[in-house]
DNA sequence: ACTGACGTACTTGTATGGTAGCCGACCGAC
DNA sequence: GTCGGTCGGCTACCATACAAGTACGTCAGT
């Protein structure tokens, strides 16, 4: 009950009521705090974020343009499931661009540069030993982007971020993710050391590889929890939950 | 006048307004039909549309997000400037994706793609011929779409798309482009046929040179229309167009 | 002539009302 | 028991009304 009323509070800085929603939202999204196939409605967002239904509205028109949910008209929005064709192209997305990146970034990297990617490692470490999956995530996201900011590519992060959701919102779920911290981590700071050694094509190599784990993942997730994903044969019938209403109202 | 009335009208498919809107603007747009820095308002849009300025105002808001457009809240919204960043940060997108594309590509072409590809290759040339430069911006979107779906992630297309977008805005006045089509055409034509040929470093290397003459070309194109340029010093201040009531009310 | 305050007309942002269309449950016919 | 029609409630879509804020033209004061 009553829960996000400091939404309006917050609405001090720049962001209009429109960007917090979304950023509210896409939050959810990829925390898996609403899961895929689950049904939102322009009108509940609305009465619990304590907005009316255009902001609410335009930015689930943003989300479903990111791929996080999808619209049929007078039926209803939906979490999006992951769809095996959305994680492939994903996973290409950031395969081509985080590798393209490197290779130029070791042209371009300074011990400076070197020195903010080691701090964003032993961070991770920090949080590994915490076991803050949440923060760890973060620091995951922190160290890509700095990565791709070396190669003075940085306007080119929001893209390969918006391929990441895709993938981060599987990622989640893997459990034992405390015991991949570490191997992660450890793939972080070897591409750190063969970037900072000049080491072209094995910087490229150990990326590759790191990215291609992060996948691997996927798979094994999409076995263990297969609701999350779509089936690609009957995704045009999204369910809507009948008996929603009958169990509040309760009866006299 | 009476303009865009038709609008309404072809909505008969599956597309809703908002999508018929956002189409037409984003041709508008790339096609140069709006040009960069002049002012379009929801209102206005909306009546020459003959619709309401809420599916006008979410199509906005959806350019915004593609880069097209600039939205100043309670000041206006700008057909955006090209920008030097996102020029640059475009062309590395879509260099890195299509040439990554290629080099999967080399493993999985079939004669059939071949086929198609020659077949748009002719269609160029005819369009060369008869110097329908924007047939010729069509088909060289097909060409590229179609290069990337041979490497099976056709569904990266869209994130191409988006960044070319960017270029061709710029790349519709080179006006010798006559001269350049069939140069562009040539290239195209060695990319197939290395790509037939399954010599994959070459084919790479011919689709990169081919992209970065696009890319020299707006950096030319730039000497001569500065005005579509933001001078990255003094973007925040974009002209409200004062005179405007007065010249379009002089009636007869 | 120049400067500064003020008012008007415009802008986007937000809220709300009404419409077409789809789903699912209910109910009568066979 | 099974099938087909009907009706209620929900949805997103579009239109419209109101609010908050900015820029520019005007005009008084210097």
């Amino acid at each position: 009950m009553a829960p996000a009323e400091g939404l309006h509070a917050a609405r001090s800085r720049g962001r209009n009521t429109r960007q917090l929603v979304h950023e509210v939202l896409r939050s959810r999204i990829v925390g898996l705090e609403l899961a895929p196939g689950s049904a939102v409605s322009e009108n509940d967002l609305a009465a619990e974020l304590g907005v009316s239904r255009t902001p609410v509205r335009e930015s689930l028109i943003l989300l479903a343009d990111e791929g996080l949910v999808d619209i049929y008209p007078q039926m209803g929005t939906f979490i999006s499931r992951i769809r095996e064709r959305d994680v492939a192209s994903a996973q290409f997305i950031r395969e081509a661009l985080e590798c393209a990146a490197l290779r130029e970034a070791v042209e371009k990297v300074t011990a400076r540069d070197v020195a903010e990617l080691r701090a964003l490692l032993t961070a991770q470490e920090e949080a590994d030993r915490h076991s803050d999956m949440q923060g760890f995530f973060q620091l995951d996201e922190d160290f890509h982007a700095r990565l791709m900011a070396v190669s003075g590519h940085a306007s080119a992060w929001p893209v390969v971020s918006q391929a990441k959701a895709q993938l981060d919102r599987a990622r989640r779920l893997s459990l034992p993710m405390t015991q991949q911290m570490s191997l992660l981590i450890g793939q972080h700071r070897e591409v750190v050391d063969l970037l900072e050694e000049g080491d072209l094509d094995r910087a490229d190599g150990a990326l590759r590889s790191h990215l291609r784990l992060v996948f691997s993942d996927v798979e094994k997730i999409r076995a263990k929890h297969p609701e999350l994903f779509s089936d690609e044969d009957a995704p045009l019938r999204p369910r809507r939950d009948s008996a929603r209403r009958t169990a509040s109202r309760g009866d006299g």
